[in-house]
DNA sequence: CTGCCTTGTGGCAGTGACTGCCTATACTTG
DNA sequence: CAAGTATAGGCAGTCACTGCCACAAGGCAG
């Protein structure tokens, strides 16, 4: 890799960190960009041009500038749940504290600020349908993936707030697996308790 | 209803139509609030004071005024499906010509725009979650309402673009309706074609 | 009908997110 | 090491949105 993009994700890294702190500080609304800037050490207009908007500087994760493996394609026709299960098991086996600790840090964010939380709900859509869209057609059923790929969004979303919400206490995946087994099963009529 | 109030939902339409007319023209981002104050004969602060921001101009809709029917608290637990399809059936039933009208020229917007969007799905979702909140203590399962309630938001936004991308042609309920069909049923296993 | 009172409206000034444009600087390549 | 090229910084401008205050319009006694 470039040394210029080996700088530029330093920089981005550093200047997360740096509106992390802040945010958490002060709260999302009442710091400038001006400010993250400073802390920073860099121009505002280089914070917008690494991430557009302010709620980005939650948002971004490095983890999503890969593209998605081409080998989920066969996976998704057959056992799409399957597959994203897996998937996310595997993503976060990979974690490390350090990074486990910065999603957290990002969730309690996103939940806590409705701009950060609209901005977010947009972003996971939009990455979905781009997965759709490459995984889609083979199953011969636009219909029946978009609205999939919605619930699915739906689905995970949810996980993650209700994760957020109870303090962080269980390890991640445990909600995602649960709501995935929901949405394998449907949710059809239940009997009353 | 009083006179006072019947003269801001008046306003309130005349503003909507004014901006969706502009919005369709020129574009959402294209059209500054003053536009929308000038053409609806109103004071840029009354916009904001009515509206409270530009992406709401859009959203609203005076049906979201009436709070949720107590009756769905006693369906909820039982069946949320086949209460939200009943729903779901009455609502688009009892629509005339120009409320569905309305409705497309608002979708259209919504999903046209990405700013909308997202005010949208944050909209959608804090509804929905205030109908769970209603509902949910009664399931003794806070985590799979909140699962279900925004895999449900989800496959209905998924839904509803997809009526929107397949040109309005058929009645919307359609399409809700098999979503929540697919929800029912769950997303598990499918035998490839 | 009329004058008071409450509530809602309009105008003003200010903050801050975001963008286009130009210059300066740091990396890259021959 | 010099020429070329991508990239950061600075500046000025637009526009969404907000608090504040003066004013006008419904609502309500008398």
């Amino acid at each position: 890799m470039d040394l210029k993009h080996r700088k530029k994700l330093a920089a981005m890294h550093r200047i997360q960190e740096a509106a992390l702190d802040l945010f958490e500080e002060q709260g999302f609304d009442a710091v400038a960009i001006e400010a993250v800037a400073a802390a920073a050490e860099v121009s505002p207009r280089t914070v917008y041009r690494y991430f557009g908007t302010k709620e980005m500087l939650v948002i971004w994760d490095e983890a999503d500038e890969f593209p998605v493996s081409p080998l989920a394609a066969e996976f998704a026709v057959a056992d799409p749940i399957g597959m994203l299960r897996g998937t996310f098991r595997a993503a976060f086996a990979a974690m490390d504290e350090a990074q486990l600790r910065l999603i957290r840090r990002r969730v309690a964010l996103i939940y806590r600020t409705p701009a950060i939380e609209a901005a977010y709900l947009l972003h996971s859509y939009e990455k979905s349908r781009a997965i759709a869209a490459a995984v889609g057609p083979a199953s011969g059923d636009a219909f029946g993936t978009e609205v999939f790929v919605h619930a699915f969004v739906g689905a995970v979303v949810g996980a993650m707030r209700h994760w957020c919400h109870s303090g962080f206490a269980t390890p991640p995946f445990t909600f995602v697996d649960q709501a995935l087994t929901l949405l394998e099963h449907g949710f059809g009529k239940r009997a009353a308790p």
